[in-house]
DNA sequence: AGTCAACATTTTATCGATAAAAATATATTT
DNA sequence: AAATATATTTTTATCGATAAAATGTTGACT
């Protein structure tokens, strides 16, 4: 692996788990020093990404991470009600059988994080969230649209810098957890419109709590300036 | 405009007018010369077009233009149906006036380019393909999805990559004007389920050249290596 | 006190150089 | 002549240094 890449990863996911704040300026002198590397990896990596939706270049004065808005998070959600809907509706009709298994393998992985999970323990979390982006990702799988996988992948991704935030929140947890048995029961029986139901009530069911989300997310950093 | 942005745009437009052929590596050194620029600089904007997908990383072997196939052109055909159908119901159900007036001006602009275009005269084809991605860019102007705007505008280039090989027969420049003409109409009393009809056909109607296009590729550029 | 301008500092954008890797050519052995 | 090993060249990934902006600060002047 080159090391712009591994750069690359360990940027996205300061970003995504908060560390690097919305709106904070991600200067390049100070990152070569946390990472140990030349100021061309940090910029090569900072590059890639800009059309990943993480981080705005503000043409001669550096780059700084994607704000977080209401609107920004409107906007996901509604990209993703359109096409994480038809992601998971072309995978469950084109999977095959190895796509199953390994669907059914996610689903067990996902539950059992679902039943030990503790809200107070942070790595509790992580691992439940990494076992839940498996599972959803192994449901898009056999979407045989890269492209349409691909823009899914970016939204779920911008759109957990804001759900971490409520992932306390047990009603939540238990909400999706049925919402997950379901839509494996009902991608194993292949029925696409129920899939695709489901996932649609999956997502907006977030959009309850996209108020609380940013006022929570407000409350915890104030304005950067 | 800083540099790495000035570059940026020079080998996008490199690559999507296919001066920089499919699957054809991207090397920094004769770019430096080309471009009268260092190697990061270079670097750094091919790092920006590969969520584009304009562009390759091969690990440690480099960059190359993303390739051709019929897969990859169905892929496109297919995101675009979906998106940017979407993008201009969106759109034409909240466009403002000063949106109308500029898509009347935008098609103005495009009725002329057709009317006087030479097929012969590549400049001639060039003029028309700017005034036709203006008049859909401001179809779509006013959907209030940033980011459902960015994948058409992303899909839109792709497409065009392909698009351009075929844009000399007369018989799709005809039926695309009477699209153009229909959309703007429909547009503008705001019948948002015939604009998203129009749009569907208008993309599916480059399916029907799809084999073509792959072919005449293929005829144009042999394997590159 | 508040505005404005000269100055100092930080930060960025960019370059040229280098070491490591990959690709290519050459030689050596069978 | 084929296959393998070795040397050579190209190309990439990476670094440290520098000039040009941008930002922040101080201090004179109203």
């Amino acid at each position: 692996m080159t090391l712009v890449e591994t750069v690359y990863e360990a940027i996205r996911e300061g970003i995504v788990l908060g560390r690097y704040a919305p709106e904070s300026r991600l200067k390049v002198e100070p990152m070569k020093a946390e990472f140990g590397v030349s100021g061309t990896i940090v910029r090569e990596a900072l590059n890639r990404l800009i059309f990943e939706g993480l981080v705005i270049a503000n043409g001669r004065r550096g780059f700084s991470v994607a704000p977080f808005s209401a609107e920004d998070l409107a906007d996901i959600i509604r990209a993703r009600l359109l096409i994480e809907v038809e992601v998971v509706r072309l995978s469950v009709a084109h999977g095959t059988e190895d796509w199953e298994v390994a669907l059914v393998g996610a689903h067990h992985g996902l539950t059992r994080r679902e039943a030990t999970v503790d809200i107070a323990d942070e790595a509790s979390i992580r691992a439940l969230e990494a076992a839940n982006r498996a599972f959803h990702d192994q449901l898009g799988a056999a979407c045989p649209s890269p492209t349409l996988f691909q823009f899914y992948s970016q939204l779920f991704t911008r759109h957990y810098r804001y759900r971490r935030v409520a992932l306390r929140e047990k009603v939540i947890l238990r909400e999706a957890r049925e919402d997950h048995q379901d839509l494996l029961d009902a991608a194993l029986v292949r029925n696409v419109e129920r899939v695709a139901d489901i996932t649609r009530a999956h997502i907006e069911r977030t959009q309850r709590f996209s108020d609380q989300l940013i006022t929570a997310f407000d409350r915890a950093v104030p304005a950067t300036d």
